[in-house]
RNA sequence: CGGGGUGUAGCGUAGCCCGGUAUCGCGCCACAUUUGGGAUGUGGAGGUCGUAGGUUCGAAUCCUGCCACCCCGACCA
């Protein structure tokens, strides 16, 4: 590991590329625009992933998996749904390779498959398929299934975490009787997501729902959970779409009502992927490496002895035993880092590195006084404590932590939205300041286009309860009804 | 996919213009002394110079293709 890293102020595209690096969350692979995950990235990727999952089954929803291959047609049955897709879908034509004879292995040519198989950008279409089969009355609805799963969008331009051509995610596809029920879906997992990203992730969003232009491909509403980095650019963390009979009507997938009438049924989808990753990075993280919030941390308390010799060493991993004990009985994943091969210090700075909420370091003069030296992630404070009733004060320390890196996030994005009235600050803002833009927009997809254009800024949400405001759009001066919130974006 | 840049030991690099088998730092291994914020000394190991061709007596160096990464655009979660 090499000392240091790019400060945020300096680079702070580098400083993330790096910390991912240095922190041993993600390595860029062999295949372009493919990253390997590492254990320790792994880890959280796996936290997110088991308190998502806990609660879309706690609102009613079961796992199942579908097929990572799409036959092409199913995926010409959805027009605007193709539309937004095929220019990044990664295509199977051939089943077999052989021997070319001069010992190079070549496509077979005979091996050409009649029906060219699309690795999934998403999965509505093969699900659709299916759901045809599985849904005839409306006692079969909801429907309420979800999946974890890779998918592929041939990106052109990737970023670990953010962009990779192969990313991790879950796609929930729900199937409902009437409009309505999907659309409280829609909002439901919205609010699960928000929940998420709040409570677990410690970060901030706002929700909102998607512009027409922003919406995802064959969606009546996206819904979104936007939230802001510590550079000031916005990253949808998260989308739920209702996604009408669009479907329904492309896949046929019809069901009897109550009254004994055949519809079609109503859908709705939602995800959230690795991105997440890159959210929870460059929320929290410093110039010193990843900031976790301890919900989230693979290891939540670490313990480095100090010691000068074999009796000392000995009477330290005591104490830590019995320590590590009553650490595990709260729930607390802890780790006694007894390595001999690195001295303190370079723990120290290894674990900030990696984000490890709590540090604990117990050395000869703790065991003289009967304390520990307890040092913070998130303020890098450091205070002596006595050992007496020290597992519930670090119990109470990191709820104190994830709290305050909540905090800290939502003051920075709370000063980082600017209301403005003129298309001049609105580009002054954006340049001198970033961070979302609240501001009049006449509605248009033109002016919002011309906007993007101008200014690199696209309309991140118009934000759920949006107080109504009349007001002029600040490029074309037509009347607008409420505000919306631009920024520049991941 | 368009423009620009980079690729030399695990990491960061010198050498490339002007061709002669590779420099330095960190890391790694061994031993010793160390251990409350990234230790020090001594000794040692580690290289198809991204890759495939070409030019040449000889290529890290010159030429061509390809691959990957970084930055900027278009596209996107």
């Amino acid at each position: 590991m090499s000392k240091g890293l790019t400060s945020r102020a300096d680079d702070y595209s580098q400083w993330y590329n790096e910390l991912v690096t240095k922190a041993d969350l993600a390595e860029h692979s062999a295949v372009r625009g493919c990253m390997v995950i590492k254990p320790y990235g792994y880890s959280i990727w796996e936290k997110m992933q088991a308190a998502l999952d806990k609660m879309f089954k706690d609102t009613g929803h079961s796992n199942a998996y579908f097929p990572l291959f799409i036959p092409k047609s199913f995926f010409s049955k959805e027009a605007s749904h193709v539309e937004g897709f095929a220019k990044e879908c990664a295509v199977v034509t051939h089943y077999r390779l052989k021997n070319d004879g001069n010992n190079n292995i070549v496509v077979d040519e005979d091996a050409k498959l009649e029906e060219e198989l699309i690795v999934r950008p998403t999965s509505e279409t093969i699900i659709w398929n299916t759901y045809r089969g599985w849904i005839e009355s409306y006692r079969d609805l909801p429907l309420l299934i979800n999946q974890w799963a890779n998918v592929v969008r041939w990106e052109m331009r990737t970023r670990l975490f953010l962009r990779t051509a192969e990313f991790l995610w879950q796609e929930g596809h729900t199937a409902h009787a009437t409009s309505q029920e999907a659309v409280e879906e829609a909002e439901r997992m919205l609010e699960v997501y928000a929940d998420f990203a709040q409570n677990w992730m410690a970060v901030p969003v706002v929700k909102g729902i998607k512009t027409p232009n922003e919406r995802f491909a064959g969606a009546l509403e996206t819904y979104c959970i936007e939230a802001m980095m510590q550079d000031g650019k916005a990253l949808q963390a998260g989308t739920s779409h209702f996604l009408g009979q669009n479907f329904a009507k492309a896949f046929d997938v019809k069901f009897t009502n109550k009254e004994g009438k055949l519809d079609h049924v109503w859908a709705t989808s939602w995800g959230v992927s690795t991105r997440l990753m890159g959210a929870l990075i460059m929320a929290h993280s410093d110039d010193a490496g990843l900031v976790l919030p301890p919900k989230l941390a693979p290891i939540q308390v670490v313990i480095v002895p100090i010691y000068k010799n074999a009796e000392e060493f000995k009477q330290i991993g005591d104490i830590a035993d019995a320590l590590i004990a009553e650490l595990k009985a709260k729930g607390i994943s802890v780790k006694y880092d007894d390595r001999d091969t690195q001295r303190p210090g370079f723990k120290f700075a290894e674990y900030e590195l990696k984000g490890v909420p709590v540090r604990l370091a117990i050395g000869g003069r703790d065991l003289q006084n009967g304390t520990a030296e307890v040092a913070r992630r998130d303020t890098k404070e450091k205070m002596s404590v006595s050992r007496e009733g020290l597992a519930d004060r670090l119990e109470n320390l990191l709820d104190e932590i994830q709290q305050n890196i909540y905090n800290k996030a939502l003051q920075y994005r709370d000063e980082h939205i600017t209301a403005v009235d003129s298309y001049e600050d609105f580009k002054r803002v954006l340049d001198e300041k970033a961070g979302f833009v609240s501001a009049h927009w006449d509605g248009t997809a033109e002016t919002e286009q011309r906007i993007k254009e101008e200014t690199k800024a696209t309309i991140r949400c118009i934000p759920l309860n949006n107080p109504k405001e009349d007001g002029a759009c600040i490029v074309t001066g037509k009347p607008s009804a409420q505000r919306v919130l631009f920024a520049r974006a991941y």
